[in-house]
DNA sequence: ATGCGAAACTAGTTTACGTCA
DNA sequence: ATTGACGTAAACTAGTTTCGC
């Protein structure tokens, strides 16, 4: 499978060009500089749940955050084990990162038992250790190692727990904004639904136009016929007929001013065309 | 230029846990 | 009080890309 590039993928996709279209969601800023914080869903990214189990658990007296590790022996794990992925260094073949992190786990003095008890245990994040890791998401979406390290000693992690807490958190920011994407993509499929709707119809008030005998007669075949190019409405030159009386049966033949596009409150662009006919 | 290994990444999945009806 | 469905977050696996040697 090929990978794509960060860049090239749907999160700097935001469509921007609709910033200015009052009635569409406004793109979020989601590049890796500077991921945009409330743009997530209240209830999908709350951390609430966190921490009442949390608080739930403190009062139990359950530190589900206990320092799993010294610093140096995260420093260690850092240094020997750091990718989680990187499982294949080891001439014996794989070795999962959990087997790695139960490594560290057992020099704390975990017994085995223990440790097979707690295999795979997963501890829910403190509020403080959340907002933390947020704060830190928000200036950069990936870390180096060394922030890595200096974000996992501050939080009384391991540094896979950052690793993989960054992780995840991109890969939720990501499906967010494939979300967003959607959404805008949706209500540009329905805009242009409908401006197909309302061009076909108008369609069919040309024909039934052209087809009466009294427009029929009116019409002395134009040698050349011009487009505006806001409204896209065919003005005839004006030969024969008043060219303002022109203009405007154009225009009550086209009772609505509707812009063209999908997009369509663009900003307004001067008929001049039109306006010559005016004077 | 090419191959290799390590590290870092993404996408998708699994699992533990909390909430709610 | 219990239970099962469901959602979410933490942790995992497999595969890809990048980079230095």
């Amino acid at each position: 499978m090929m990978m794509v590039e960060k860049e090239d993928l749907g999160l700097s996709l935001s469509l921007n060009f609709f910033q200015n279209t009052p009635n569409q969601p406004q793109p979020l800023n989601l590049t890796s500089s500077s991921p945009s914080q409330s743009y997530f869903h209240p209830k999908k990214f709350s951390i609430q749940e966190t921490i009442t189990s949390q608080d739930r658990n403190s009062k139990l007296g359950i530190d589900v955050n206990r320092l799993p590790c010294t610093v140096v022996e995260c420093e260690e794990e850092e240094a020997g084990v750091s990718s989680p992925n990187s499982t294949v260094s080891s001439v014996s073949g794989k070795r999962s990162s959990r087997e790695l992190d139960n490594d560290v786990d057992n020099r704390g003095n975990i017994s085995d038992e223990e440790d097979a008890e707690t295999a795979r245990k997963k501890l829910r994040l403190s509020k403080d250790q959340s907002l933390i890791l947020e704060e830190t998401f928000k200036e950069h979406n990936t870390l180096n190692p060394k922030q890595k390290l200096a974000l996992a000693k501050q939080l009384g992690l391991r540094p896979r727990q950052v690793e993989v807490w960054f992780q995840n958190r991109r890969a939720r920011t990501k499906l967010k904004q494939t979300e967003v994407d959607c959404e805008v993509l949706k209500r540009c499929c329905e805009n242009l639904t409908d401006e197909n709707r309302r061009l076909q119809k108008e369609v069919q008030e040309l024909r039934a136009l052209k087809l009466s005998p009294q427009f029929y007669m009116q019409m002395t075949p134009p040698t050349t016929l011009t487009m505006c190019p806001s409204c896209e409405r065919v003005a005839v030159p004006s030969s024969g007929v008043d060219a303002s009386n022109r203009h405007i049966s154009m225009a009550q033949a086209h009772p609505r001013a509707l812009p063209i596009g999908p997009w369509a409150s663009v900003a307004p662009i001067t008929h001049r065309m039109f306006d010559v006919f005016r004077q």
